[in-house]
DNA sequence: CGGCATCCCTGGGGATACTG
DNA sequence: CAGTATCCCCAGGGATGCCG
């Protein structure tokens, strides 16, 4: 095992802060496409599995409010808007990825675990 | 900045099926509470601000069946029931860790950056 | 003490249609 | 192309009450 970090109550406020802003349905997966490179809106919405455009506009403005990424509209016909990210959100994109890394990597463990346990209460 | 993690597709979503398991309202903080040590359930309720004992319940059966959690159920008179952090729960504190230590270090940024852009489409 | 069960309500988010 | 607006549904989750 590693070194269990211990438990701090405000760290804790904002774990939840950031799950809060990053943890919804889509913000994570917008960030990543973006980790690419600059899209436009209908890049993102192609790259993006089932996300509707809806809920694409939505979160490109919640992100681009946290200053996580960048907007660029040019008003030509028709018109064209890019996305990109920030520093701010690169930097994100660290924690991100390490959260991925873990899903991969325990991921089996995981299934293993939910398996066992639905047997146990039958089912 | 540093270097941009590439987009991969799959680790998305894998990222996404985390975030789905522990990016709720609640697994995190319960995760982040069992970091100290084990608890007992009451223990966990007044440890949490905010939570329902409905809620409680089922993210514990959540992180349990994950294999996260481990729970040990002690028939005396009144009941005691313990949960504790098993080695695959105490592996995730890593990254969520991470992800907690990003909002410390760019909470200001966030917070100006909304600042900001409320003041720009006036309110 | 540590739960289920039930009721109920809010809001996240899909589908669709319209605009500059 | 890149949105905005509207309708609508249902899952998340709080409040409350009962049980071993």
């Amino acid at each position: 095992m590693t070194t269990p970090p211990q438990h701090d109550p405000a760290a804790c406020i904002r774990v939840s802060e950031v799950l809060g802003r990053v943890g919804d349905k889509w913000s994570i997966q917008v960030v990543s496409a973006l980790g690419k490179g600059p899209h436009r809106f209908n890049e993102l919405r192609r790259a993006i599995d089932g996300i509707s455009q809806r809920m694409l506009t939505l979160t490109l403005r919640g992100l681009e409010r946290d200053g996580l990424i960048g907007r660029k509209v040019t008003p030509s016909i028709p018109p064209r808007v890019d996305y990109w990210l920030t520093d701010l959100g690169q930097s994100l994109l660290v924690p991100v990825q390490a959260l991925g890394d873990w899903a991969l990597t325990h991921r089996t463990s995981v299934d293993q675990a939910r398996n066992a346990y639905d047997r146990m209460v039958d089912e």
